[in-house]
DNA sequence: CCAAAAGTGTTGGGACTACACCCATGA
DNA sequence: TCATGGGTGTAGTCCCAACACTTTTGG
């Protein structure tokens, strides 16, 4: 069967550029799969398909990211729309690009469910990318960190209960920057969105750290007054 | 002439916010059309039309943009794609929405060249609006008032030569929100991206205001530094 | 000399930075 | 008792907000 409009029509596709956290060895992460056809054969893109008619652009960006990686509930945001004619050499393709984050060690090696095959880079040694895709990564990388200062993101990346020190190693991997201990746990004790829960870490080889949960109340409130997380 | 495609395809559509600063009267407005046809006959919408293929969506938003307010040059930026399926009850349209910035003396009642009428309405008191495009505006209010406090847009809307009272003008304007005079001179002149034309203000009844220039050098400098204009 | 807008300096408080040491736990 | 990470307080600096009066100009 096929389709036939009055006017031509570009192409519509959403590309999701899933950003993977590797608390363990402070790393940012990005998934990308090998084409297997051409154009650009052998070259690694970001995933993503086409958008199926009738569907959101939301809701396929979310069922890419569900076939490509497993995971609901996680940040997921559009980014950007690329629309270049020529962005891709067979025809006008517009792409609608989505970034999401997830924690790596949740979704390890993970292969895409179609023929191509996945793997992790972390964004300092990214490969030869395809179609425009080292540009759409570009932004979406400034966007993860600029988002992470903004919404509470990070605690999306752990458990429900954590540490101090583990919400710390979010930030400083997104941001790929240290901060100072003190300073850090200052700062989101006093924005008042987390909460003390009175337990501690068991079965640790060191002074057992409390444990908190992010106070979505709390939080909520704070995002009403613009608030930013100041880190 | 028609044209089929193997798989169907939603229409693709672009809308531009216009944003019109009246300094005069310290309103912000936005420029809407009213539809001539169905669906939403006689609502008022967001100006909008289809992209051409072979056109990238950026020129798509500035040949609109052109085509409804005859200007080149201005702030345009994109804003976001929306995609709902039953945004529009005819079929599947997406639209990627751009927001623009002018300055609404240049382009006073300017009617769209196309069949429907064109007004200018203050944000504080819109009409109904057509589609989803209440939710589309709200988004890209957000967005004016946040870029402005990022980037020179402000600059834009004003004459080459102009006094600090104007700049400040602006900034009420589209912000909506007044500033202290002292420190919004003080903020602006450390931070070091407007020159001293040494220069005056001729014909006016009262003490004659400095003129000044945006110095653009120095401001590319600040953006790098990621740097925000702190209003 | 009056009206109207231009122009300017100081002070207090809050937020951020930088910095070094003691504490609890299990091995 | 040692190794490991958990946990805390203070002082200096910078930026921001709040605030009122003098100056220049043309009418």
């Amino acid at each position: 069967m096929s389709h036939t409009y009055k006017y031509p029509r570009p192409a519509l596709t959403v590309d999701t550029v899933i950003f993977g956290l590797d608390v363990k060895d402070y790393t940012l992460q990005v998934l990308l799969v090998e084409r297997a056809q051409q154009p650009f054969k052998g070259k690694w893109a970001i995933p993503g398909g086409f958008v199926d008619p009738g569907e959101s652009v939301d809701d396929a960006a979310r069922r890419e990211l569900e076939e490509e990686c497993g995971v609901k509930n996680v940040f997921l945001e559009q980014l950007y729309t690329f629309g270049d004619p020529d962005r891709d050499p067979r025809e006008h393709v517009v792409t609608i690009a989505y970034v999401a984050l997830v924690n790596i060690n949740d979704h390890k090696v993970k292969a895409g469910s179609d023929a191509s095959k996945a793997e992790w880079f972390p964004v300092s040694r990214l490969p030869k990318l395809a179609f425009d895709h080292r540009k759409i990564l570009k932004m979406a990388i400034e966007r993860i960190q600029s988002k992470v200062r903004y919404r509470p993101i990070a605690f999306e990346l752990l458990p429900k209960k954590f540490t101090l020190t583990q919400l710390q190693n979010v930030y400083e991997t997104v941001l790929e920057k240290r901060f100072d201990k003190r300073n850090f746990r200052k700062k989101m004790q006093s924005l008042g969105i987390i909460k003390d829960l009175g337990q501690t870490q068991t079965k640790v080889t060191h002074r057992a750290a409390k444990l908190y949960s992010l106070d979505r109340k709390a939080y909520r409130e704070l995002e009403k007054q613009g608030g930013n997380l100041g880190v």
